[in-house]
DNA sequence: AAATTGTTGTGACAAATATCACATGACTAT
DNA sequence: ATAGTCATGTGATATTTGTCACAACAATTT
């Protein structure tokens, strides 16, 4: 039963088939075309998404109407607002769909019950978060290098998911435009100086 | 025994007197002076750290011997390297006392064995990581603004904190220099126009 | 195929921020 | 008190990046 997850959670710790079945139980497929949404701003982050197949963009629109794009989703990666999901208020970003996405979603409440009964679960739920934590980490950093480093970087992690998102998004999600995205991928292939 | 800590863990969860103890008796109290490091470059980070009293930065040098505060962390803060701590792998990153400080810290490996016995423990710790995560999450997005409001949300969360560090740091941390940062802060008085 | 829509490239110019140089002022340690 | 160090303010200028306008191209719909 969704071997993707399963896997993904072997990876970390080992449960019971039992337990393991238990929480998949709880878990409900969803599935998006593109341009859908799996969380829209003003509404309460109420779960954990698991990206099964396609991919999604995480986003804030600011008063200017601009979008900023500060996380993507693909397979096997969990993705959700943790400040919402925390807090119990209002989320400011979205979640769309890229292309035709079927992701598994956890209610928070139901997930800190397993948590009490399977320990085991919030050992992976935790390793998870670490690893997502760290990256975020690097990310500040990067953040504060100039926009051609930051380019470079974002193609050693990311680079085989470049021809799944179109330059717009990759310039959003680096802080700059998609004119300066366009620049940097030109001048960068000949230095002409 | 470390009323600021016990304190901070009953704010999230409900642990024995019994089992706060056991966890209590595994930490080790380190006081540092001005400048001394928590961790330094190239060392892997196996602890994390809870500061009582004081307060240290997290910053990164780069290739041209600038550095890059990523990360402050003061009273009621638990603070480390994540990448380092997960993966066993050098730092990048030095961790600084601003001030005369003193830290609990705990070993990656100790907690590991009383998240085993001690359930409630591992919680603790993801709950804070998780609120950890809800931060970062946000300084993605503050850091794709300009940089006038960046320094306005650092004001907001942070204004408390701002004569405990010096506009060196400060700058740093939004990504500017210490001039911009100096700028900002005067013409921000009079706008005059 | 034509029309529509969305994405990307590029030029001219503007705005934000960095760099460098130096002055001032604050703090520390003799 | 006197150096000596360190943090901050400020001017002149350079660099990076954004903005706006428009053209080229691709994908999609009719």
């Amino acid at each position: 039963m969704y071997p993707l997850l399963s896997n993904h959670i072997a990876r970390y710790v080992s449960v019971d088939e039992q337990d393991l079945h238990t929480f998949c139980a709880t878990l409900k497929s969803v599935k998006l075309r593109k341009y859908q949404y799996l969380l829209q701003e003003g509404t309460i982050c109420r779960h954990d998404y698991f990206v099964i197949k396609g991919g999604v963009r995480q986003y804030e629109v600011d008063d200017k109407g601009r979008e900023k794009v500060i996380h993507f989703g693909f397979e096997d990666w969990w993705i959700n607002d943790r400040y919402s999901w925390l807090t119990s208020s209002p989320s400011i970003y979205n979640i769309q769909a890229l292309e035709p996405t079927e992701v598994l979603q956890i209610e928070k409440d139901t997930l800190e019950q397993l948590f009490i009964t399977i320990p085991r679960l919030e050992r992976y739920f935790h390793i998870v978060l670490q690893h997502a934590f760290a990256n975020w980490q690097g990310r500040i950093l990067v953040l504060q290098k100039p926009a051609i480093e930051r380019y470079a970087h974002f193609r050693n992690l990311y680079g085989h998911l470049e021809n799944r998102l179109s330059q717009q998004h990759v310039a959003s999600y680096l802080g700059i435009t998609r004119e300066s995205l366009s620049r940097l991928r030109n001048h960068a292939a000949q230095p002409e100086k």
